[in-house]
RNA sequence: GGAUCGGUAGUUCAGUUGGUUAGAAUGCCGCCCUGUCACGGCGGAGGUCGCGGGUUCGAGUCCCGUCCGGUCCGCCA
């Protein structure tokens, strides 16, 4: 037997037994003639003392760090004891001891505060795993899947496996392309969802199916996107939308109560995907913060007379009047009036970035004292300033922050501005967690590069059944509405799912929709609308996003340090160097040819 | 495809206007230390400044190219 206890398990109560524990060398501390060593584990860390009748094998035989021991000795009290972790009353005063390996120096410290850094870490990402932080990540992302697992079990889901190699549909994102050796010149692809399995599944009576499953997107990487990532993937039959709602509503609330000892009560607030776009600029509004978009221009434009204008900031002498600008919009950010020149400049270059690409921004101070300081008080008189400041609930002390342009250049821009003043406010906290529903969904959205029209979600989601008439008119298009939801927990966007066409001649018309073929259609997706024939019970369904989820709950932007084995950023695995060439011979097998 | 920041000791970083032998912390090695737990003290080793080219009397520093990494935009049904 290797141990007889963990090294987290050990109390005050376990004094003068005899035990034996493995573990790893976090520190040696080395006295004079006595010795402490951390030994580690999964568990936990305990302290052992090796008193001077040990010092000879110590000095025959050294023990460095991550050296992997086995010790047998007796648990005593400490005289002087460790309340920082929960073994440190205790302490093992070593009889025996063996090296059961020995380990060359790790090239960063396994600590809570590594020194390593990313790239590295990534390299020794088995190292990595070792230090608190990634082992407490994993233990909330196994303990979120029981969590899961367990509500969805309660709730009749079953679990049901569907294929890896699958067929490529060119539809959406890029599919990852495994090549056929038996089929030559075939290739598989690999899943992006198991979407259309489980909607086969609902076809074939499955009514409800759940899996918790990875998907692959050959798309480029950011810091909460991998090419392999893993789903909570759930489809039932017989359900309207508010059916689907309501049960993962409860998922939410049951993962929530295990994971975070949250209890929420009240229905998670919904709100349509116009409302959070008029809002919030955005369709994974933030509520953790008030901040809402004001629209200036719909609500001044009635008065002809009346002309707002923006600055441009870097020169300060360009301006134009936003008549000319099809939005015109405003957050009012509160207590910041005593931004300096300096801050407002600094945001000004911010939203002149790049990424973000406005022209200027414009700002109105309403000053403690009731008195107003503008970037355009050329322009407008004190009793203009205090209207547009009443328009937007602005209070003394608040700063209100102007943007305009093209309609959606402008709310995108504003929507970024909102989370980042959010952010410089320090109302994005991490511990408070604002869940919401959007619904009602576009079905559409036109793709300008391609100047076409493109599925929103999928090509499988149902219009509103009062907008199918619509789909006859190209020219109303952008007004068709879809039984689509996502949830959205702090500004990110975690799940979303739809309720799905069942039948055949809707799938079809869906299809003609997107500009396909009746042959194309047939070629591609003739399998899913067969099934349809043969009595499709209306389903719908959701997918959460495990990995966000997880690192969500876990207080993290980045997904990566919760998945053991991630990705970088060009998507390689920087610890087996994938991927890699292969051998002529496999390319000859599998009968290709690199250009 | 694009923007931007970075690459200097095992590691994390500093390095001024281009100027002597490139520094700190940590880690590592050695010696000392009987109550540490971020132990402490003394000493030591450790560098192709990512790579290639250029400017210059002189380049870690300036210029061009390139490779690698982070973040973001595009993209992600």
């Amino acid at each position: 037997m290797y141990r007889t206890h963990t090294c987290g398990e050990l109390r005050l109560q376990n004094a003068d037994i005899e035990v034996v524990l493995a573990g790893w060398v976090q520190t040696v501390r080395k006295f004079g003639s006595i010795t402490f060593i951390d030994l580690r584990d999964r568990y936990g860390i305990t302290q052992l003392l090796f008193n001077e009748s040990l010092n000879e094998r110590l000095d025959q035989t050294p023990i460095g760090r991550e050296y992997v021991l086995q010790v047998k000795g007796k648990v005593v009290e400490r005289s002087n004891k460790n309340l920082k972790i929960p073994t440190g009353e205790i302490e093992i005063e070593v009889s025996d001891f063996a090296i059961m390996n020995v380990a060359s120096t790790p090239p960063f410290t396994i600590e809570e505060d590594t020194d390593g850094g990313d790239e590295l870490r990534m390299k020794y990402r088995y190292l990595d795993l070792r230090r608190p932080t990634l082992k407490k990540n994993l233990e909330l992302r196994y303990k979120v899947n029981r969590a899961v697992r367990n509500y969805l079990d309660t709730q009749g889901f079953w679990d049901i496996e569907t294929p890896f190699l699958i067929k490529s549909t060119p539809e959406g994102a890029r599919d990852f392309i495994v090549p056929s050796r038996m089929n030559p010149e075939e290739f598989y692809a690999l899943p992006q969802s198991p979407q259309t399995f489980k909607q086969l599944l609902m076809v074939s009576g499955f009514d409800r199916y759940y899996q918790i499953v990875k998907c692959f997107r050959d798309e480029d990487l950011r810091a909460d996107r991998q090419p392999e990532f893993t789903q909570i993937d759930c489809e039932m039959s017989f359900v309207e939308q508010e059916d689907v709602l309501q049960t993962f509503e409860g998922l939410f609330k049951h993962v929530f109560k295990e994971i975070k000892a949250v209890t929420i009560d009240e229905a998670f607030p919904r709100m349509t995907y116009d409302d959070a776009m008029w809002q919030y600029g955005n369709d994974k509004p933030d509520l953790r913060f008030e901040m809402k978009l004001q629209n200036l221009k719909s609500s001044f434009q009635t008065n002809e007379k009346e002309s707002i204008v923006y600055c441009d900031g870097l020169t300060g002498v360009e301006f134009a009047v936003t008549n000319n600008a099809a939005t015109v919009l405003a957050i009012c950010v509160p207590e910041a009036s005593d931004y300096t020149r300096k801050q407002t400049d600094e945001l000004t270059e911010w939203v002149k970035r790049p990424q973000i690409g406005m022209s200027g921004l414009l700002y109105i101070k309403c000053n403690k004292d009731g008195s107003f300081k503008s970037s355009v008080d050329k322009f407008f008189n004190e009793e203009k300033l205090k209207e547009i400041a009443s328009f937007c609930s602005a209070r003394p002390g608040d700063l209100i922050l102007l943007l305009a342009g093209n309609e959606t250049k402008t709310r995108k821009a504003m929507s970024e501005l909102r989370l980042e003043m959010g952010q410089r406010l320090g109302l994005r906290n991490p511990d408070i967690y604002k869940p919401l529903w959007v619904i009602d969904f576009p079905l559409f959205e036109h793709d300008e590069e391609e100047n076409r029209w493109v599925a929103r979600h999928h090509p499988f989601t149902s219009p509103k059944p009062d907008h199918i008439a619509l789909m006859n008119d190209l020219s109303r298009y952008a007004e068709i509405k879809a039984n689509a939801y996502d949830i959205v927990l702090n500004g990110t966007e975690i799940g979303g799912g739809s309720i799905r066409i069942y039948q055949r001649d809707l799938q079809e018309k869906m299809f003609a929709a997107l500009g396909m073929s009746k042959e194309e259609a047939q070629e591609k997706f003739g399998f899913l609308m067969g099934a349809f024939e043969y009595g499709a019970p209306p389903h719908g369904g959701i997918a959460f996003g495990f990995d966000r989820l997880c690192a969500l709950l876990g207080g993290q932007e980045t997904i990566r340090d919760f998945i053991a084995f991630p990705k970088n950023n060009a998507g390689r695995d920087v610890m087996l160097d994938a991927p890699a060439h292969v051998e002529d011979k496999q390319l000859k097998e599998l009968h290709l040819k690199l250009s």
